[in-house]
DNA sequence: TATATAATTAGATATATATCTAAATATCTA
DNA sequence: TAGATATTTAGATATATATCTAATTATATA
């Protein structure tokens, strides 16, 4: 995964309000929407960008997807911001 | 500054590898774009863009513009993912 | 099995972004 | 001060992105 496409997937204000929201726990599209000011097609795509980024995860629960956060990309994001301004002790 | 803002400012490839460059030490203009593939109102422009986004600073010195990284927004972004992350282990 | 509900996919459109060439600006030096 | 060098700004263009409506797919249920 490159780190590109993660800072881009987390650019966008209603993904950053998405990964908010799933911090808490899981959550249907339906009830994510709530919280946001997009259609249900929007939603669907900025869903399918931070699956894409590897930032939640889905699965299907009858009628609804279900989506839930993937804690582990963030923390190598993270981890890497970290080594990058490691340099600057060094010196 | 936005969140948003700095996360799109990193999304940019060419604009990751002048941050690395920057890392090392300050640099002119010229001497980032021997590294990058592209033309100079292209690296300019991506300058601006990090500049703007408060993740470098510039400063005249005879015909060139030397520019040198700010760590400060890097260091806020790494804090408030860890914070972000946090919440992970009080549940 | 027809209908309702949940979500995605398709297609269109408007805005943002990355890139280039050409022109302008700033500084240095012969 | 004319010409060279360094960088930015202006303007054009192509690609990417965010958004919408309409159509499709998947599941549940009366």
């Amino acid at each position: 995964m490159s780190l590109s496409k993660t800072f881009s997937a987390l650019s966008e204000p209603n993904r950053q309000k998405i990964l908010d929201l799933l911090k808490k726990g899981e959550l249907s599209v339906n009830e994510i929407g709530k919280y946001l000011d997009v259609t249900t097609p929007t939603l669907s795509h900025h869903l399918d960008i931070l699956k894409r980024a590897d930032l939640i995860s889905s699965r299907r629960q009858g009628q609804q997807i279900i989506y839930s956060l993937n804690f582990s990309i963030l923390e190598e994001v993270a981890e890497k911001i970290a080594k990058f301004l490691a340099v600057k002790k060094i010196k």
